[in-house]
DNA sequence: CGACCACTTGAACTATCTCAAGGACCGTGG
DNA sequence: CCACGGTCCTTGAGATAGTTCAAGTGGTCG
């Protein structure tokens, strides 16, 4: 596959030449000549935070930002059921029978392809539908991930893995980082988490006072040692 | 598709002739010649109540009783993650990271089909592998409400919505019963719900006495209607 | 400068947990 | 047949993690 990909090295369009995103999540899937066919009707957007992501005609590849994933109950209460960083995707075969709002936590640069087509190449490409198989199954394993710590975990040992997920998630690249920009505010934490943001604000500020992270400006953190957190997270 | 699989009716194999699954969930998928191929490999099992489902080896269509998947914690904790009912199926195609633990929660009847063989016909068969990508997805949203019902719902909104859960998949012919047997204990809807056993025992109570539904010998619940339940839920 | 937003911290409150006692059922062995 | 130990469940009373309400800080923007 990789052979093939090289070989017709000639044909990849243009923009994908240098997008981050060529060789992860789903454009990894694609051979030269789908890219080629999909470049033609492909576009890039930049999107502000807040901006809701309900685009039914395309997939978009996340090339920079956070998405957030949420579910809304009675009486105006949230929950945030997942995240999408870059260079993962959005968009998915099938109708949801509860559909969740997908709305970006920061700005969001976005690569959008036509879904028809997507899905018409899904349908031949064993290769592709596969690839998006198995990111489904990833995201379930996450999905079961936060069940477990909503279920099970106290507000601390909650605050701990989200840390360490935000530090997995916010490089492109895919390495953990030890320090970075929260991209949420502690209200959108608490949504994630099922907790209140005060009890978001005492945990962090706890976290703080153990100096297992330092937090600068608020949204800053640096982590003081991803084991110590990893052993603050009750897994 | 089904003017096909009538066609080829002589050659489908005598014991998914009279299979309740055969024209559901995984099996569904399978065309005669497939189904041919697969039966000569598949076998019928039937385990009691606890025992643990880690059959790497096959992909298995639960026939009859309820399957808990289970995420462990620190300090023992256990968080029920999912629930497969029949005719649904276990296993999937690439490992997970992290893996759940599968165990009947009840007696459980299965029909095994080797492994390798459903998925070198994932490889060919576009019509399988969409079948196997909309389940997870299926998966993916169910997994995705618990998440709000954990980080949101009270105790009591929990419970309706659990038993609401039950009501709508106990039923292997998919409708919606209002009178049943719970397939779990105290301890396990517990454990799935985030709560302690004493909560939901007290719970159920108070649904009892509110008489939103009847409770007899412990495990059988009848609903007093459905959409009662549906406007305790919280959703 | 004033208003606003995101955040922090304190103090009182409450939903749920923890601990504890007891009841119903069920299989086993005497 | 009954006594038993075990499992599952119920219910009460006190403890607590996390919420709610409330006040105040610091930064940003018009």
């Amino acid at each position: 596959m990789a052979v093939r990909q090289d070989a017709q090295r000639a044909d990849i369009p243009t923009p994908c030449k240098s997008c981050e995103a060529r060789h992860h999540g789903l454009c990894r899937a694609f051979n030269a000549s789908q890219l080629a066919e999909l470049a033609k009707a492909s576009s890039r957007h930049e999107v502000p935070a807040g901006t809701e992501l309900s685009d039914r005609e395309n997939y978009s590849i996340i090339l920079s930002g956070v998405v957030k994933l949420t579910r809304n109950l009675s009486n105006g209460r949230q929950q945030i059921v997942g995240f999408h960083f870059a260079p993962d995707f959005l968009g998915r075969p099938f109708e949801a029978k509860k559909p969740v709002k997908a709305e970006a936590a920061t700005k969001v640069t976005l690569c959008s392809l036509p879904r028809a087509r997507v899905e018409q190449m899904m349908r031949k490409s064993p290769e592709l539908s596969s690839r998006l198989l198995e990111h489904a199954l990833d995201e379930l394993d996450e999905a079961r991930d936060w069940m477990a710590a909503l279920g099970r975990k106290t507000a601390s040992e909650k605050i701990a893995s989200f840390l360490l997920m935000i530090a997995r998630n916010i490089d492109p690249a895919g390495n953990c980082s030890t320090s970075f920009d929260l991209p949420l505010t502690r209200v959108e934490i608490a949504d994630f988490l099922g907790l209140t943001f005060e009890t978001v604000s005492r945990e962090l500020s706890r976290l703080r006072t153990e100096g297992a992270v330092e937090i600068a400006n608020k949204r800053h953190i640096s982590l003081e040692s991803v084991s110590r957190l990893e052993a603050l997270s009750g897994d």
